[in-house]
DNA sequence: TGTCGTCAGTAG
DNA sequence: CATCGCTACTGACGACA
């Protein structure tokens, strides 16, 4: 048994951490008297303890002085770094400066110190002097206080979007890079030793050039990228990429292989008559099977020859792709799953480089799973292609532990032996009473043989493992133990009081690290879980130049999910989009090929009324959210679509698969797995199974002869997605959308009033109807000769290059809408109206727009209507939608109104009202409304003023007033619009 | 207090 | 030439009602 409680001050950083810690409002319990005696009392002055340590720190370097470079600085440091939060605390504290603990005294703290900043932080810190870790070492090897401002993380505003790329500030930042923090990159499973490789390599003459003309933007690097044909056969940009990158990627097979045994196997449990006994959980014998280096095995049967050769596997033997599977031999050289080939190469330069062969992989894993099968095991459960879990204790277990040492031994050694025989390859078996202790036992089995932790070794055997070793615990949480506790082995968590530990890697991780550093694990083999998600996701190859690009991608990756959510037979109802940008700092080519290199990730989530897994929902969908985003489409890097709220497809089961393209067989599959999952579904999801039964029924239910269509109606779907579903869909949803009850007051319920307008008044709706795909010749010529006014911003207006989302989701209307392409079209009469600073912020945010055009490709201009209709829709009032012709129409209401000594009917001014509202949010045409209600209100005083002339002044006063009230609510609405889009203080003078 | 959206981490 | 950096799940945390 490893000592459980050590005294908490042999160890600094744990007293760091207990220093930090409030014991309030926690129960004593976990570390009442007997337990950690003293801890509470020994701590309760944090303050006092902190001086204790930095004192500590001081005196611990004896005598030698040190400038006070740090006087005045309080310094806080944030998330992981190198050095050390630790090593940092230290040199701070020698070097005159005080350390600050604490988050919340921020607000006193002069300097954070961060390698990188997560972009949630970026926005937190974005007011203080957030600065990098070289800060402090350079300013200790200058022997003088350096700037701060020349170790800035977070950038001015104004410049963050881009930064000069010469080729010295690229040098630079690449070092900084190099030692950024791991939460920031794509891949934080990675280690910094192998990530460090992931800088600029070789790239054609051509880009190398590029790189060096300063301001260069990513869409016109990545035209220059895309020019070689081959490189574009690798894109995503050909058509058939899908197919054939998922054909290849090791981890899309890992994946799909994963998701497919699991489920293969929970339907045999289910189909099962018998349910397994239940046991209780001391007395279970829990068997872990493992292929030895299953890849680089495989390979071997073929090529005998290089049986005691260093080998691996990998796509190609140079030096940017990765070692997927290398042999033992190779590993004796400190060759390691997932290092690049060059590093693998410099450690064992005679390794040898050999192909996948994914088929492969499936037959020798099914060998593997009958033998498995075979052994009337109580339960089974694949965890991977190589690796499965089988509950043996019906079998094996027995009072007696010899016993159980024996019987479990004797059938471990028939499974290798068995599997063996089928697949000239070795399995090793680890043996625990659960699954914690077999996998742990497993590493002592490999390779090629097996073993059995027993009960009284668990302890001793479990406390020198690495934490990394435990399940659940990587790379990061590896690292903030070491960090923060310094703590690298399973045996110090125990040393550590749970609420520190938790207040540190969370709650839940603090809890399994503890029981798993006793050698528990409360899982058990073979849980039935039901799937809750399903996504497509490619990371690897994506370069966009243009808009277009990335429409068609997404419609194909839409396909590509849909296609996998029908042979599941499952619709669902949120929409996931993951996007990874290209970090602020990265280089635009990342060292690997195409690679995705360092960056940022984010998404945007949408759920809808009812479930879908119709690919031009879903790819509709897609596009919007990528709108919310605001990303720079060379700038792109990786693109991820997810399903989640998943409901089984009831009834006609076979019918959705066949929508889509399905392999053979795949149906059988999925037609008997329905039952178990609405069982399950049933069980635990029963608010879910609610949203599709409370949808609005689309079609008559009473005609049979159509097939319940499963339609994505979202309740409060934005005007764009409505208006790019098809007609029928539209209908649907305007009608479910029917009015309740509206009151007056409320302006955007009346927004949603649409089907009674739909009877009353067609060609308000025409908006709607239009179908967006066809904006006819015509219309977009005149079009563009109008938009040509303005300026020579009208080309990029065309082209597009940001996505724009006009009008956003209910809650999630933000203060200020971020896109700043409506900037572009604000009048200059109307800006002559506005305040200095707010002219001054339109203008930045042109120039920021334009910014981040990317160029069309030269000579290429994309067609002209495409171009328009994915920029806005023009609307149609009263079949009119040019101003000249709208102003004849307002001109004859109004002079047929007052002909009649009459005022507005309301109905008419609340469709105007609307009209416009939609025109600046939708049409994105503020001018154009503008420039209607100065109209509005030049023909009332026009037209009234005539009549005062002839008639009754006292009547005619009455219908004045309702006139002007008239142009007022035009006004409202025009103003209540355009501030929706970050514009205020318009003007309406005539 | 519960729910939702977003982000991060992990395994194989 | 290169290269094929996926996917399902859990958990934390802040915003919101």
């Amino acid at each position: 048994m490893p000592p459980r409680h050590p005294p908490p001050l042999a160890n600094p950083k744990l007293a760091a951490e207990l220093a930090k810690h409030t014991f309030d409002n926690e129960d004593g319990a976990e570390y009442a008297g007997s337990e950690f005696g003293g801890f509470g009392e020994y701590f309760r002055n944090k303050k006092i303890k902190l001086q204790n340590l930095d004192t500590h720190i001081r005196e611990s370097n004896n005598g030698i002085e040190r400038p006070p470079i740090f006087k005045g600085c309080i310094v806080h440091v944030n998330g992981y770094t190198k050095p050390s939060i630790g090593e940092l605390h230290k040199l701070v504290v020698l070097y005159g400066g005080v350390f600050s603990q604490y988050m919340d005294s921020k607000t006193t703290v002069t300097h954070i110190i961060a390698s990188s900043l997560t972009p949630k932080k970026l926005v937190e810190f974005a007011r203080y002097r957030v600065v990098k870790p070289e800060w402090i070492t350079q300013s200790i090897e200058a022997g003088k206080l350096l700037p701060w401002h020349d170790f800035r993380v977070i950038q001015p505003t104004g410049s963050q979007r881009r930064l000069p790329v010469g080729p010295a500030i690229n040098e630079q930042k690449n070092d900084l890079r190099q030692q950024s923090s791991p939460s920031h990159s794509v891949s934080p499973s990675k280690s910094a030793r192998q990530r460090e490789f992931d800088t600029p390599s070789t790239v054609s003459p051509h880009l190398t050039m590029t790189r060096k003309v300063s301001e260069i933007s990513s869409e016109d690097h990545n035209s220059a990228l895309l020019v070689n044909p081959n490189t574009w056969k690798s894109t995503v940009l050909n058509p058939e990429f899908l197919k054939t990158y998922y054909g290849q990627s090791r981890l899309h097979h890992l994946s799909m292989w994963k998701a497919n045994l699991k489920l293969k196997f929970q339907n045999q449990i289910s189909a099962s008559c018998r349910p397994p006994p239940k046991r209780p959980s001391d007395s279970r014998v829990i068997f872990h099977v493992d292929f030895d280096c299953f890849f680089a095995s495989i390979a071997l049967r073929k090529r005998p020859q290089y049986a005691d050769k260093p080998i691996c596997i990998g796509h190609g033997g140079n030096q940017n792709s990765e070692v997927s599977s290398c042999n033992y031999i190779a590993r004796d050289f400190g060759v390691r799953n997932g290092m690049w080939m060059r590093r693998a190469k410099e450690l064992c330069p005679e390794l040898i480089c050999l192909p996948y062969e994914f088929d492969a992989y499936e037959e020798a894993s099914s060998c593997m799973y009958s033998v498995l099968i075979d052994v009337g095991a109580d339960k089974i459960e694949a965890v991977s292609i190589d690796e499965a879990l089988i509950d043996v204790s019906s079998l094996c277990w027995s009072p007696n532990d010899d016993e159980i040492q024996m019987k479990s031994h004797d059938l471990a050694k028939s499974i290798r032996n068995k599997v063996f025989e089928l697949t000239q390859c070795h399995v090793s078996v680890g043996i625990g009473g659960n699954i914690l202790q077999a996998k742990l036992a497993t590493k002592w089995a490999k390779p090629a043989g097996q073993h059995r932790v027993r009960p009284n070794e668990i302890m001793q055997l479990i406390h020198g493992l690495p934490v990394e070793d435990l399940p659940g615990i990587g790379y990061s949480i590896g690292a903030q133990l070491k960090d923060r506790f310094d703590i690298e082995k399973t045996g110090d968590i125990l040393t550590i009081p749970k609420p520190i530990l938790q207040s540190v890697v969370g709650g839940k991780n603090g809890d399994k690290l503890y029981s798993y550093a006793h050698g528990e694990d409360a899982r058990e083999v073979g849980e039935i879980s039901v799937r809750k998600s399903v996504s497509a996701e490619v990371n690897w190859g994506v370069r966009f130049a243009t808009k277009e690009q990335v429409d068609t991608f997404l419609g194909s990756l839409a396909g590509e999910l849909s296609s996998r959510l029908a042979n599941l037979n499952m619709i669902g109802s949120n929409i996931t989009l993951k996007i990874y940008r290209r970090a602020e700092n990265a280089p635009l080519e990342p060292a690997k090929y195409l690679g995705c290199g360092e960056c940022d990730a984010f998404s945007r989530s949408y759920t809808g009324a009812s479930p879908t897994c119709d690919p031009s929902d879903i790819s509709r969908i897609a596009i919007w959210l990528l709108g919310k985003l605001q990303i720079p489409v060379g700038d792109i890097r990786g693109v991820g679509l997810q399903m989640t709220k998943l409901v089984p497809v009831h009834g006609e089961a076979g019918r959705q698969v066949t929508l889509f393209q399905t392999k053979s067989g795949s149906t059988e599959v999925a037609t008997r797995t329905l039952e178990t999952l609405e069982t399950k579904f049933e069980e635990d999801h029963h608010s879910n199974l609610d949203v599709r039964t409370s949808a609005e029924p689309f079609i008559d239910s009473k005609d049979a002869s159509k097939p319940v269509p499963q339609y994505f109606v979202p309740t409060e779907i934005s005007e764009d997605v409505l208006r790019e579903l098809p007609l029928s869909i539209q209908k649907e949803i305007l009608w479910s959308r029917r009015p309740k009850a509206s009151s007056d007051q409320d302006f955007v319920a009346k927004l949603q009033d649409e089907s009674q307008r739909i009877q009353q008044y067609g060609d308000i709706t025409a908006p709607f109807r239009r179908p967006a795909k066809r904006i006819g010749d015509q219309e977009a010529n005149r079009l563009k000769s109008k938009r040509t006014k303005l300026g020579n911003s009208s080309k990029n207006l065309n082209t597009i290059g940001c996505y724009r989302s006009a009008s956003k989701l209910p809650n999630q209307e933000n203060s200020i809408n971020t896109d700043n392409s409506w900037a572009l079209e604000v009048d200059e009469g109307i800006l002559k109206e506005l305040p200095q600073d707010i002219r001054d912020e339109i203008h930045e945010e042109r120039r920021h727009y334009l910014l981040n055009q990317p160029a069309g490709k030269a000579g290429e201009e994309p067609e002209l209507s495409n171009a328009i209709q994915l920029q806005h829709p023009i609307l149609t009032f009263q079949g009119k939608n040019q101003i000249d012709d709208l102003r004849d129409l307002l001109h004859d209401w109004l002079s047929a109104s007052s002909a009649e000594m009459q005022g507005p009917h309301m109905d008419d001014v609340h469709l105007l009202e609307k009209y416009l509202y939609r025109v600046v949010t939708d049409e994105v045409n503020l001018n154009k409304a503008v420039e209607l209600v100065k109209w509005v209100e030049f023909q009332v005083e026009k037209v009234l003023r005539e009549r005062n002339f002839h008639d009754n002044p006292v009547m005619n006063q009455e219908v004045l007033f309702e006139w002007l009230d008239v142009v007022d609510i035009l006004q409202k609405a025009v103003s209540t619009a355009a501030e929706k889009r970050g514009i205020y203080n318009i003007q309406f003078c005539c």
